[in-house]
DNA sequence: AAATACTTTTGCGATATTTGAAAATATAAG
DNA sequence: CTTATATTTTCAAATATCGCAAAAGTATTT
């Protein structure tokens, strides 16, 4: 049998009840003193029995309102409670946040804000995973997953962190042995170079370059981190993503090939938080998003 | 602060975790698949949180849903119990049943009833009271006051029980001693007679006559039940409701004087049960009153 | 890829409920 | 009887809800 009564009726009850009146109970919910009248007018309509006995002087509980009122008291307490359990839950975020990333994310990104992090929120426990392909958040109980590049549609949420633009890079090691021109005809050259691509991934194979051209790989690697070492090797050029390897430039230990205006000028990769999302996001995921978003560089 | 869940939208939630779908918990709740998936969402936008994580082939509860989940079902259960226990105590009438009439119905009409009432009722305990004037029903917590003769405008919900045809009586020995015509004539010739009326109440004094006459009372009671004492012992004429002489007429006690078509052939004072009532009559109430209604000689 | 089968969400007109303010009604006190 | 105060009712306007159908999302099969 459901539950006939309204938690408002409920309300406007037992105020009435503490309060002594209609009126002063109008008063202190704010409201109407007709609304409450009609309030626990409903209530009793609804619960098929005479809940007060009230003349404009006075109001006394019937025996059925003093049995009544003990359950709509110990009940509305309840579901307050566990309305405020999720508003402290909102507030001091907690429990388990899984973050899915490419591990090159992770790795460069991620990794190093984890302590900080944890400092802020000591409730959460952070489960960071890689997968190698985009995964599917229920399954994996996955709370936020990171995307670089163009999301598939779907209904997930998205929230953009910003964009990581992509860098032509090769040692200064390999350069010196297979030089290449740093102007607009070195471009063209390029398919006489190693080059290092991804395997399994058009996409990411695809450079930013004014001129189309069929690049071929001589080596090819699955993650972006393995590219990263092999570059640092010298084994070629590879295209990465500056939230990659911008250390490695500054540390001159990766050099970036080509001027902006001579690869497309605007070429970045957007970086993409996705997460379910039917009302309010969970605290846990924005208190994350929230925290990892200025400290990125991307 | 106020609770801001609707129990209808709880309820909602509640099956469709427990059912594991929107369809079949619409199914079981008997209502449209978009009610609840309405209800849900509305659930989950007031809260500011999302409780379920749902696809159209998957559901699962949030971190946010698991805990409020529990204080949902808690809160519902006790204020469904609250229903269930206003729905036993219409069932099994019990409590406290204070009646309130003029102490001649009572001893009359009441008394002999009583004995059957609580074997039918156990659980009520009655409260038998009567006071000289109308009382204040939630002053004197008085559930039910049976009045005789017309009502005060009030708020007061009515119950007819019947009417009771009013008796000029007096003993047979009086009669013997002080002779009066069973005719027409025989009215005028009240005054004559020793005549016993009520104290204070105009009301009762005015014999139901064709004759306006002013009756001269040479003795007076406050209580009908005293003028019927009176009467028995041969103190005079009285009038007095049939429902305190039939048995004194049938046994021959008293006697009734002159045939109604004499008297105004209509008088009769109606007797009711006056009571509060805002939605439904309390059970006791009604249980009391079906109860005595039909066992009533009015 | 496209079709299919199933589930949830949304759009929208029709219907119902709620609301605020004022008027009406009820009660107790002067 | 009048007055002061409290509650209920009335009524039109604003909101909310409902049911249906269409749309959108998801996963499996063709």
């Amino acid at each position: 049998m459901p539950v006939s009564s309204k938690t408002e009726d409920l309300e406007a009850f037992l105020t009435v009840v503490d309060t002594g009146s209609f009126s002063s109970a109008a008063n202190l919910l704010n409201q109407q003193v007709a609304k409450v009248s009609r309030a626990v007018t409903r209530l009793e309509d609804g619960l098929d029995v005479t809940l007060l006995n009230r003349t404009t002087r006075r109001l006394e509980l019937t025996e059925e309102g003093e049995l009544f009122l003990q359950y709509a008291r110990d009940g509305l307490n309840i579901l307050e409670k566990g309305e405020e359990a999720l508003r402290l839950l909102k507030r001091a975020p907690s429990g388990k946040l899984r973050v899915d990333a490419a591990s090159p994310f992770v790795f460069h990104q991620l990794a190093p804000l984890v302590g900080e992090f944890r400092e802020a929120f000591p409730d959460i426990t952070l489960d960071i995973t890689s997968h190698d392909s985009i995964i599917d958040l229920l399954e994996h109980k996955t709370d936020i997953a990171i995307r670089i590049g163009d999301l598939s549609d779907s209904n997930l949420h998205a929230r953009r962190l910003g964009k990581s633009k992509l860098h032509i890079v090769a040692s200064p090691q390999y350069l010196e042995k297979y030089p290449i021109s740093e102007g607009e005809d070195g471009i063209s050259t390029l398919n006489k170079h190693k080059l290092i691509g991804f395997s399994d991934s058009p996409s990411l194979n695809k450079w930013p370059l004014k001129q189309d051209i069929n690049l071929q790989y001589s080596l090819r690697a699955s993650s972006g981190e393995t590219i990263r070492q092999l570059c640092l090797a010298g084994q070629g050029i590879a295209l990465l993503s500056h939230f990659m390897v911008h250390k490695d430039i500054s540390a001159g230990s990766l050099v970036a090939l080509f001027r902006d205006d001579i690869v497309s000028p605007n070429r970045r990769e957007s970086v993409q938080a996705v997460y379910y999302k039917n009302g309010a996001v969970s605290s846990r995921i924005s208190a994350f998003l929230d925290f990892i978003q200025p400290r990125l560089t991307l």
